[in-house]
DNA sequence: CTTGACCCTGGACCCGGCTCCAGGTTCTAG
DNA sequence: CTAGAACCTGGAGCCGGGTCCAGGGTCAAG
């Protein structure tokens, strides 16, 4: 069922919802190792291409870089559970995305703001130069319906 | 002081805090009308090119992409305020960075997990071929410290 | 043995927003 | 007038993660 004969790249493919030309883009920058080929250089991969393809998708969908699980992979290929390593790459992340999170927040509530502030306007010097998203300058004359 | 002689393109680039390349880029991509030129072919540029440079700044900063900036100076260039045709524009923005940002406390979520899991574990077996990010498949024979 | 589906390679292309380059021209201060 | 800074153009390169293509070769079912 879940038997592990040697798989084409599309046989790989489909067992982990990429596409052939993703995994061998995965070989290309250094992801998966070159597999066997047959004797007409056809690409024949077991049962471990599946758990490192899964491996990777696994890693990407916590947001790791190619890069960062390209070296979890090589650690692990030392025999080393890339456990170890991987703990400071988490963190990282988590604050990368605190750091996005906020900036994300910010430009909501200048948007929302600025959104708000639309649909009232009147509009009543629309000169072509104005227009005015929240620079929070209020002095120069405007088209003040629409400045913040 | 603020006056409005005729700008080189780094005079404008001074200005507005962007590079010389840059306008030149805007021009490209037809955010930046073409200026007036020198007998020598150089670009002069005159205060209304200041605040189209300013706008499209400020429309940045709300994240707009360049290509909804170039519509809402199309429709400033008309003469009318582009407040209306923006609102939409900014409303769907609102959408899509909430998406994001729940998609990133997600993805937070799933790396703290995984994180805290990780400096407790043992990894008795690291097999090459497993480490388990957050797949929830438990019932593989995987690096079972590891898996959450 | 044939046929049609698959596979191979190397390279180009995509998204956005710049940035930098070479090789040549122009502007401007002294 | 001259030196050197600034300008011009078209095109390439960058980041990441793929995707797609042409022009060939191979594999496996019937």
């Amino acid at each position: 069922m879940t038997d592990a004969g040697p798989l084409t790249i599309s046989d790989l493919a489909a067992r982990t919802g990429l596409r052939p030309d993703t995994v061998r883009y995965y070989e290309r920058v250094g992801l998966m190792p070159p597999p066997a080929r047959t004797s007409g250089d056809h690409r024949r991969y077991d049962a471990l291409a599946v758990d490192r393809v899964q491996f990777i998708r696994g890693a990407q969908r916590l947001g790791l870089r190619l890069a960062d699980i390209r070296n979890l992979l090589a650690v692990r290929d030392t025999g080393e559970c890339p456990c170890e390593p991987a703990e400071p790459l988490l963190r990282s992340r988590v604050a990368e995305i605190d750091a996005e999170m906020e900036r994300l927040a910010r430009l909501r509530a200048d948007l929302v703001a600025m959104a708000d502030q639309l649909p009232s306007a009147t509009c009543p010097d629309p000169v072509p130069g104005t227009w005015c998203p929240p620079d929070h300058r209020l002095t120069e004359g405007r088209c003040d319906a629409c400045s913040i």
